[in-house]
DNA sequence: CAGTGGTCTAGACCACTAC
DNA sequence: TAGTGGTCTAGACCACTGA
């Protein structure tokens, strides 16, 4: 545990991040417990700095713990994760009770808010245009949103909508789009939503999005797109109204959905 | 875009490796192509070797690239993406006649095949003990396997069954549960199917699950738990019969989810 | 002001690949 | 056999933290 092994074939930063990712496992470091520092490693393990700062450095990009400069490196702690999902409109969780998704944050004691990044129209990316099924390229308007959660960005969430839906419900392309927000403003404009679809996948983030997010390495994103579905009366063949990107900390949200047994 | 720049906050590393990721995101450097090497880097930048080789390392780490020893770095070939989710089950899936996930896998030419890691009674886990409603450490039994896609491990897939379950449906101990998978047992002890959950997040694996899956660095994974439910008779209060834990390529599978809208 | 993380230089050795 | 990625040593400098 505390030398290391000449015959483990792992390197000798492998071995120590070992070492300490086993202690982190254990408890031994707890949440917030510092790490022994570069020279302390350096000299109980015998090892040069690089390779020392290295071994820390396996441990920042696999999320375990966080450095902060003149201070330590420290366990990362894991704050409570936000469920987000189906869940609230399914008919087993009226029953018992439960809040819906960010009123869920606001019980748990958190703030949440949104900052407008972007309002404007832009050219369709791919996705968009596919989706829409217009040509890429198109004019579409986007709304460009950040969500934080008190005070500390946990969303980049970018909503695109058509030029036509824009006409019909003009204060989408506002900063304030009023009570019940955006959906509120396509329902008053006569729609009614019908049907959705969500795609989630993972990958690390850009460096723009690490910064928008205040991500710390190590962390991964959630790309989550939506598509809304809405018909005018009833019988018509379900439009497309919305086509929704969000960009989510991985470690801080977790998707939940509920839907019955096929059949 | 070929020299440094002093003006630049960013360390020299970080700017070489800003650098190579504007050219593949342009495409200068498409799927497959060679990056320059250590040795080039060090010419044209001015730097020493570990400075040209933290440059690609960061690229490494964002998954963007993938070293080979003796050969060179290559931007990373995304491999086409599998749906999963729940839209098989859906009436505009099924209108438009789409395949279902494994099917669609081997529509795309893929071969999927699962290998069992461990047929074993357990102590419970923390999250499944709370699922099931008993005791923390209590004996349950897993069925722990690999899910192969053309070979390559593409999905850690663990259920838990309650001893109970196992007793009245004893294929589920067996390497081969027979056709329609291990469902199609539990359907055949007397259980229908009500409702499913599934709840996801993303978070960078550990090296027991890198090695598992073949990950090379910079692929974070997606964790799901589903839970699914069913009753013996109508009316019945849906029973817990199934929990479930998958750990899966973050970058090879999309979650697809659709609903229909509340109300 | 001593200790810490973060980055860098300059050089070395190894295992591997491709010719 | 020359070039490549991967890892390491030994030392340096900087900005920052906390007593």
């Amino acid at each position: 545990m505390t030398q290391l092994d000449p015959r483990d074939p792992r390197p000798p930063a492998e071995q120590i991040a070992g070492y300490l990712r086993a202690q982190i496992q254990s408890e031994q470091l707890a949440e917030g417990d510092q790490l022994p520092s570069t020279s302390q490693l350096m000299d109980q393990y015998g090892v040069a700095s690089s390779t020392a700062r290295r071994a820390v450095g396996l441990l920042i990009t696999e999320g375990l713990v966080e450095g902060k400069t003149g201070a330590g490196t420290f366990v990362r702690v894991q704050r409570p994760m936000i469920q987000i999902g189906t869940q609230r409109y399914s008919r087993r969780t009226r029953q018992s009770g439960q809040p819906a998704l960010r009123a869920e944050a606001e019980a748990a004691g958190m703030i949440s808010r949104q900052e407008i990044r972007e309002l404007a129209e832009v050219s369709a990316p791919r996705w968009v245009a596919e989706s829409y099924g217009i040509e890429p390229g198109s004019t579409v308007f986007v709304r460009r949103r950040t969500e934080l959660i008190d005070e500390e960005p946990n969303q980049l969430a970018d909503s695109y909508y058509t030029l036509d839906l824009i006409a019909a419900a003009p204060q989408l392309a506002e900063v304030a789009t009023g009570p019940g927000g955006g959906f509120a403003r396509i329902e008053d404009a006569g729609w009614t939503f019908w049907e959705f679809e969500e795609r989630n996948f993972a990958r690390m983030p850009s460096p723009e999005e690490a910064a928008g997010l205040h991500l710390p390495p190590g962390v991964p994103i959630v790309r989550k797109r939506r598509f809304a579905w809405a018909v005018k009366h009833e019988g018509d063949v379900p439009t497309l109204v919305e086509a929704f990107e969000s960009i989510m900390r991985g470690d801080r949200v977790e998707l939940v959905y509920r839907f019955p047994a096929p059949e």
